[in-house]
DNA sequence: CGATGTCATGACACCGATGTCATAATGGTT
DNA sequence: AACCATTATGACATCGGTGTCATGACATCG
């Protein structure tokens, strides 16, 4: 590999002026540079960027941390997917601030983070992201402080900075919205309680039905479901039975995530119900394999994974310069996304005049 | 940040002595040990790695590459998702080898490449793997030439070292264990002819077929869609059609992949057919959240993602130390996941005659 | 016309590790 | 006792860049 010297050396100038060349950090004549930008070019020169980093100390580099974390054991094939939207995200605004990300993976065990924070410390990176693969709550080793850190989809008890989804105001539009196309008996199924976002998207269907003053039904309201696997089946065919089966049924159920949306499709069409004709449906997180896969189409709301990804990464850039750092998590905004899966009774009865 | 001196002086002893505790490359004596182990604690101290990098000229770094590569404009919608999966998997290999994995994306673009070249080259990156989104032809710029460099999910016309799904090992193996559960009337709804998988599968489909002397019937090989979206569903309705008002209708389908499979779900059903009563569904891709969702789960042969991404991560290695590669590209192997999709005549009979 | 400023360039030290070589002390051998 | 091998340690050069300072050549200004 050639060196700076080499470079000097066929140019006929000293190292110093090919550096100048290089970092444009000084006037160079302009016969001098071609020469040096010929002998750049012919002997396939480039620097080094670790005996750059021995001088400047700045290493361009931000460590990405993805995988478990927290002792939970998680499932691991749930993990990792929506995550990759993330580290999208915070690529995109790296590479825009020409930095490097250096990414790891905890492999499922929290046990291997110090390890990886070590290696790090040792690219001597100057600030790191963990990325969670859903909402959740962690908690970092002691090891974990002397960094710039921001948390992707994950928050701690020590108020370290944080960019997550804002699950409340994503129901809560979710359902303004079902309220304005005519719903009034709508339906919640929820997640496990277990899932941070189970309760704030519980607030904010809450929340919008209070604002558009329908008194909260609890025959409505809290399904929660257990598991998040097979059983399920069982427990959400009996939910759906018990909702049909009211004085009032439901005109639109709202599903947990657009997973269980899948699965209350099949439920339903099994029982001979039509979707929306008999029924409305919507999910949560627009994953997008499914809600636009299915037919109908699923009504949804985004979780914003690639904004959470660039505020992530923005943050973790603005620690770095000032190290100064919010006190309040980043809650990002997703939209809702309006497909068929959901009757619109405004527009309907527009159509029914029209004809 | 400390360095190895801070080090020296705060256990009284020279930096060399402090590098011998680090390498353990030389006998240093007990009692030194301590000392210097406890001044490293002491300050925090971690070597640098750049200062190391200097003299070694070994980085330990293998650069990743995801995202579009080739000039076909992808929908970057799709792009993604699975190959985490890849990532992953060679995650695992190089933390076991103490590498350390930095990762770039094209944002979408080629163009970007040479850059993420570039920055692999400072950062003196021992070799580099490419990851595709799914398995399909691409072209590298010739700036990709100096270091090694290993394809996963994909493949160049110059013979570059890759890791590839074998889709027609994948397919045939399906078929076979259709045919083993008693099904002779298969039909294939093929992926559009764009992919590379779509005329590989067909070639395991017919390999299979002719092995148990079936005969190739054309009204249920060859339908191949042509779009991958919204229109698809038209396609695919007229495609069942076809196929259910045939004089012998298939008893299984065999869809592109589980994402149509989940649409021909839908179909079917609101054409008020069971799956599997009326007819059996199997897909490919073993792309977990729809086929064990779905409802009856759907039978389908996995990509073996994780696989690939050892795999190939275990060529770039073996890339780099002996600098001798191979010609032929890895093909992976993925199993037949049976699932109840898929009326099994036989087992069916068992139970009939144990009733 | 001398003083000052800008441009263009080079000499040299330094960043933080490690390889090489030197040195001193210890213990075992003949 | 003289010699050698081994252990334990340090001095110093070196990797490939960049920061600091010095130098010479012009141009500008009062």
């Amino acid at each position: 590999m050639a060196t700076i010297y080499d470079v000097a050396k066929a140019a006929g100038v000293s190292a110093k002026t090919v550096s100048r060349v290089l970092n444009q950090d000084a006037p160079v004549g302009r016969e001098t540079r071609e020469k040096v930008e010929q002998a750049i070019h012919a002997l396939g020169y480039v620097p080094s960027n670790a005996a750059r980093m021995m001088r400047s100390n700045r290493s361009g580099i931000v460590g990405l941390i993805t995988g478990a974390i927290s002792q939970t054991s998680d499932n691991p094939e749930l993990t990792g997917l929506p995550d990759l939207f993330i580290v999208q995200g915070i690529q995109q605004v790296m590479a825009a601030q020409k930095k490097t990300l250096m990414i790891a993976d905890t492999a499922g065990s929290a046990d291997n983070i110090p390890h990886l924070l070590e290696t790090f410390r040792q690219h001597r990176a100057e600030g790191i992201i963990y990325v969670a693969d859903y909402h959740k709550q962690i908690e970092l080793p002691d090891t974990a402080k002397s960094l710039p850190i921001v948390l992707a989809n994950c928050f701690d008890a020590r108020a370290t900075p944080a960019v997550l989804p804002d699950d409340k105001l994503g129901q809560k539009r979710l359902v303004e919205r079902l309220i304005k196309a005519g719903h009034h008996r709508i339906a919640l199924l929820r997640l496990p309680e277990t899932f941070v976002a189970s309760d704030l998207r519980f607030q904010g269907y809450c929340d919008a039905m209070s604002e558009a003053s329908i008194p909260f039904d609890p025959a409505l309201g809290p399904s929660t479901l257990q598991d998040d696997d097979p059983r399920q089946l069982g427990q959400l065919t009996e939910a759906l039975k018990h909702l049909l089966n009211l004085d009032q049924p439901p005109t639109v159920i709202c599903c947990g995530n657009d997973k269980m949306a899948l699965r209350v499709y099949g439920i339903l069409r099994s029982m001979g119900l039509n979707i929306p004709e008999d029924i409305s449906i919507a999910g949560y997180d627009n994953y997008t394999l499914i809600a636009e896969t299915l037919y109908p189409a699923l009504t949804t709301v985004e979780l914003p994974y690639r904004d959470m990804g660039r505020q992530a990464a923005e943050l973790i850039l603005d620690m770095i310069k000032q190290s100064d750092h919010p006190n309040e998590p980043a809650l990002m905004q997703g939209d809702v996304y309006w497909r068929s899966s959901v009757t619109d009774f405004f527009t309907a009865n527009v159509k029914m005049f029209q004809q």
